[in-house]
DNA sequence: TTTCGTAATGACAACGTTATCTAACCCCAC
DNA sequence: GTGGGGTTAGATAACGTTGTCATTACGAAA
């Protein structure tokens, strides 16, 4: 910026008004400190930009999702990208992997380049300590599983209900023995779709049979194998409800694998790609992973903006999509 | 910075010493002000530091795909990530959606801040552009396509060779009429993978059929249109080529609009979740997206590390993974 | 005892920018 | 011709760090 100011004969001053767009520089000047900057091959330097800055805004943005390539929190990554754009904002995107450290490094990390928002899926058990960050100017947003210990905004979907609707659509076909597969407990979302299990069997007056829950398992081969146990009980469940995307597609490996997947009904949590071309196609509770994602940010830069505003949990309703899977009745 | 070195009584000096782990600070004065940082909570300023740093490194990374949300990219950009992290380096990530401007604009906004280097697919014609940024100190690798008109790190996949593969193996099945679904003319590895399809047919002294070529589609809708118009043809196809992942996807729909999935040969290129529990399974030319990010990402420090190394192209073969849908014999 | 080397600490400037304040200028009204 | 208001430009300090160099203290060698 210091040569650019030389060379076109102007103060550092200015040079830094035309490179901001203000207004009140001569049109002579503009010119002058443009073509400059052209022949220099200027860059502004956002970083040293925001080290001076009144508002101390990074124009930054950092993403904790479970896994970036997963393909739900990649459509969500994806969302919060369309708006994060508009403003043009970057994101950092990280992978938690279920690992506590992970979380703590992350945010450490990000907080450490002051992001002006961290948008992220807690993992650990509690989540006060964002208050220190939130002190120092954080604002922070939770997507897919709400914080605890910590208010903030956050969307999620309607676990319970979306649950509970799959589980009473497998009633309505007339099974009784309904499994369900899910990840560890402690996992909101997770505990959250059991219990959307619970009361809807409860409302058709039917007790939990432990013996057709499974949990812990958050892999597609993983769930693949604990399926497979379900299938192999004396008396197996006539309908398995898998609580995300991942553990459906390995309960798809498991009915396949010994050639029952038209006689076991199977309804998913999450819409996955191609689940509609699967035979047969799999019913889902589909959330709009995209739409989280745009919502989690809006709401981010809407607290940039008015740090004071009320806090907010905004819960995305889901649908279900009968494709045949969820549709086949009991009995063989 | 300044509060934990006056409420520890040491100098800025020390404090800075303390916080990067220099040696040579007495232990007393180290858990001194160690403690003062966390009274304060006291969040060192990774911006600030990387200004007057004298190697200027942020410690960032920009990514630039086609995509984020696309299973492809999105494993590349987890590869990316698992050496990043090593290294304590954070990911940008953002989506080109196949615009040349949008190329040039993200480009431009990592260049701002000054990310240490630049990851890309390119999709602009020509990336001569990046010479600038290049002797700004700005370093870049490609991944998945070449650049033109810019020398520079690369990791891309056998396309010729792997489409070669395919089509020979539909010709091994007895297959004569096979027809090339893929993205436009310009995406230099749809063409590569043109290359490799024609040459193949050009090894079995086969001529080039015009009418079943259909390019220009990269949307799994657009391709499931595209290829039913193949299917349509009054000497139909016997066999499949799709040239990428979303195109397959849309060739196994349009198959099963027409019910003809187990008549007509499909091969893909790219593997995709849950193409091996289809019915028929698809076969596919593999890549390994998280190999290839891993490399990338290897290729990218390697030359932070030291820019006067040649620079390489790595071709990363790919295999062929036989399921079902290219086993299909042609006539019925 | 003096001298020297080494280790620990601090003072100060600088990184590339922007906020603040002041100076200079022009135009117009009186 | 003078004063006042507005507009444009520049000088300077500051943002939160670290590089450089100076200073101090201490022990060992002479």
């Amino acid at each position: 910026m210091r040569d650019v100011a030389a060379l076109a004969g102007v103060s550092l001053k200015t040079v830094s008004r035309v490179v901001n767009r203000e207004t009140g520089v001569s049109s002579d000047l503009v010119t002058r400190v443009e073509r400059a900057a052209g022949q220099l091959d200027y860059r502004h330097d956002l970083t040293a930009s925001n080290l001076r800055r009144s508002d101390r805004k990074t124009s930054t943005l950092g993403l904790l999702i479970e896994d970036v390539s997963n393909p739900f929190f990649s459509s969500v990554h994806r969302g919060i990208e369309e708006i994060a754009r508009e403003r043009g904002v970057a994101v950092f995107a990280a992978s938690v992997d279920d690992s506590p450290d992970r979380e703590r490094d992350l945010v450490f990390a990000f907080s450490q380049r002051r992001v002006d928002a961290i948008i992220m899926t807690p993992t650990l058990r509690e989540q006060s300590y964002l208050a220190l960050e939130q002190r120092g100017g954080l604002t922070v947003v939770f997507v897919d599983r709400e914080p605890r210990g910590f208010d903030a905004d956050c969307v999620v979907t309607d676990n319970v209900a979306g649950a509970a609707m799959a589980i009473r659509h497998l009633l309505e076909q007339g099974h009784r023995r309904i499994a369900f597969a899910g990840d560890d407990s402690g996992v909101t979302t997770a505990d959250q779709r059991f219990a959307g299990y619970l009361s809807a069997l409860d409302g058709a007056g039917l007790a939990l049979t432990p013996d057709l829950v499974v949990r812990g398992r958050h892999t597609t081969v993983a769930a693949t194998e604990a399926v497979r146990g379900l299938l192999d009980l004396d008396d197996p469940p006539t309908a398995i409800f898998a609580a995300q995307n991942l553990i459906t597609m390995g309960a798809v490996r498991a009915l396949q694998s010994i050639g029952r997947q038209h006689a076991v009904a199977l309804v998913g949590f999450d819409d996955f790609l191609m689940a509609d071309a699967l035979d047969p196609a799999i019913t889902v509770v589909a959330q709009d992973p995209r739409q989280i994602g745009r919502l989690a940010a809006q709401l981010a830069f809407a607290r940039i903006d008015d740090p004071d505003r009320p806090t907010a949990v905004h819960v995305v309703p889901s649908v279900l999509v009968t494709r045949g899977s969820g549709e086949i009745p009991p009995g063989r």
